[in-house]
DNA sequence: CGGGATCCGAACAGATACTG
DNA sequence: CAGTATCTGTTCGGATCCCG
């Protein structure tokens, strides 16, 4: 998600700003920022089955672009979350897996998709509650 | 987040066009389409303080519009994640509070922002490499 | 194959101004 | 106090074309 937040968006590369970050939400949005996307986690998903190049990831993930395809796993190794290798074939050849920091995160991740799981049902249901008791 | 998310867009209550599910991405979706947002974390963690009132909670969370505020508030009553309870008082009171399923949530979100916190830094690192090595 | 560059519509978020 | 309504800029994401 770099989820639009003004003063650290990846592209420009710019300082972080930092803003008002005295309490403890600062941490949850530095993550936030990075698998909060569209994209990043369906990304790291697959990516911690094992070592993907950029057609499988591709085909893996549908509805995904190769724009964003290109641009979310620039990102994640820029951060260091994934390592990106060129193999000077033709054609060429680009494989992308987790680093160790990457696989850390892919766990914290798959919890997040435990508890989606579970909740699901509850949180469908609450939605038809909240829908039907708004519906005028 | 809600991340813009095509077909899952909040707002308009459409029913979720599911998109290709078949494999296990879906579940992860879910949940970042909530929490995903530039808003929703720092309030799902500042309620997971205590009981909060709507001014209460836009003090906390600087630089959040009440426009915001409430969009984010809403989406998580909708989703069971947060009760809202109105006092018929003069001047109105309103008091958000998290439900069950919204405290297993802030656990994950939690968890969360201890990861970021822990590898704040080597991310930061990493980011310097690369743009140092990007930069022509 | 694995991208880069560009155009463009759509969704989002901030800033008011107004209400009960 | 606790919102709602509207207007507007910004950013995101998809599509398309091109390159090595």
């Amino acid at each position: 998600m770099s989820v639009r937040h003004t003063a650290v968006t990846p592209q420009a590369g710019g300082a972080q700003a930092a803003g008002p970050c005295g309490d403890d939400d600062c941490g949850i949005r530095e993550v936030l920022d990075r698998i909060g996307d569209k994209w990043t986690v369906l990304v790291i998903v697959e990516l911690s089955k094992g070592v993907r190049r950029f057609r499988e990831l591709q085909r893996a993930i549908p509805g995904i672009s190769q724009r964003m395809l290109t641009l979310t796993t620039r990102r994640l190794c820029r951060d260091g979350l994934v390592e990106r290798t060129v193999y000077a074939t033709i054609p060429p050849q680009v494989d992308y897996r987790l680093t160790a920091m990457g696989q850390s995160l892919a766990t914290m991740v798959s919890d997040l998709a435990d508890w989606s799981r579970e909740h699901k049902d509850a949180i469908g249901e609450a939605r038809r509650h909240w829908d039907a008791a708004h519906t005028e």
